[in-house]
DNA sequence: CGGTGTAGTGTACAAATATACACTATGTCG
DNA sequence: CGACATAGTGTATATTTGTACACTACACCG
């Protein structure tokens, strides 16, 4: 997969970004459009030099018969692909450490981009959250896996919410119970966090609603 | 998303196949060839009713331009999305029961879809598995999830591997010690199950390679 | 009965699209 | 310098594809 030139990369980009936002492959002209390009003799010349690579299958004669065999591959370029004037792709960062600020995204603590279904995220600041520790692995949260965070303030009970605790931020079983939150792990080696009357120095950053997790 | 008829659903299945194995949206007559139909004018009636009905969005004009719109919306046969603002690259079916005849796609058993990023499922034939049971307990994969399976026949030690056992299929970790291959459950309710000598009953369908989890 | 909704057939045409060829320009490398 | 690879332009053509219209068939319902 190497010797791809930059060139072709930026080919490569455009299909995969373009793909991401449109939901199927560009044709030869709208990749010459995409790359500011007048011609199509080019483009494929790179798509055949792509396919010739690896990076790319298609198939002869069929419109749009492009297949990205690896996908987004290069991190950091992604924003920077546009279609007109509308950015193609569109991804949700994952933030190492979830701060006060929330929800608005911590440019320096992104640790990468992982895309997502749009019916999983269909509110605009939703974001994944890296899981640490094992607090929750009774849940069958583990360390490592990345949790899908929808920021809101408010919880249903027995919802699995980011919580920040002493400025870290950390996952719970979200509990109201007689005037009071409880924030329950869900492992008997931590201790519950109760909050009583007003409020402490805790607060609900937004509820998982997903879990993803690589075993590759 | 109610009112949708049988055959528009069948038009929506076929969509959602040819997008999973080809990588991007079948033509017109394409899915006339693919249900059989001679002619395009019915198809045309059934993506403008589906259009209508919000399964699907169409980019008028443009060949293959069709983004099926859904999430899981519909228990046991739902299609799976793809849109405009947050499209995902690829496309899983969620199969019910793994067979000996996968990885071709045994189209009946679809239970739906599920859009995935690319990078994650890069070769063809990969898909989607909901669990069953509570044998990868420990492991944290619970009743219900969603894995990702990469179809293979060998697997190295501590893979968690799909099993076909008794013509079901089962998750479990793969380990190949002193010529034979035993396959253990990450919960101590379920005894292992161990291949000595040439094989059995048992056969290896692929590696789990991730997992999905949904607490919306 | 007529009215309505769903579904299929045959035909036609304009637009979108893939593919091809000849030519030019710019680098790098020996 | 020449050989070679990468990259762009203009043009042309056959194929693929979306879209449209007129007509038929069937089931359901008041």
């Amino acid at each position: 997969m190497e010797d791809i030139t930059p060139r072709q990369r930026q080919v490569l980009d455009f299909i995969a970004a373009y793909q991401h936002r449109f939901g199927y492959p560009p044709s030869m002209r709208e990749i010459a459009d995409g790359l500011g390009v007048r011609n199509l003799f080019g483009i494929q010349r790179h798509m055949a030099a792509l396919e010739k690579k690896g990076a790319i299958e298609r198939s002869p004669g069929s419109s749009r018969g492009i297949r990205l065999n690896n996908g987004i591959a290069y991190p950091g370029q992604e924003e920077q692909l546009y279609h007109g004037d509308e950015p193609l792709a569109h991804y949700l960062p994952i933030v190492g450490t979830v701060r006060a600020g929330m929800p608005q995204t911590p440019v320096e603590d992104i640790q990468g981009y992982y895309s997502i279904d749009r019916n999983v995220a269909r509110s605009g600041g939703t974001f994944f959250l890296r899981v640490k520790g094992d607090s929750m692995i009774n849940a069958s949260i583990c360390e490592g896996d990345l949790a899908l965070i929808r920021p809101q303030e408010v919880a249903n009970n027995r919802d699995i919410v980011v919580a920040l605790v002493e400025g870290e931020a950390t996952l719970k079983r979200f509990y109201r119970e007689n005037g009071r939150i409880r924030l329950q792990p869900e492992n008997p080696n931590y201790p519950p966090i109760i909050i009583s009357g007003d409020d402490g120095d805790v607060s609900i950053v937004g509820k998982v609603v997903g879990i993803y997790r690589s075993l590759d």
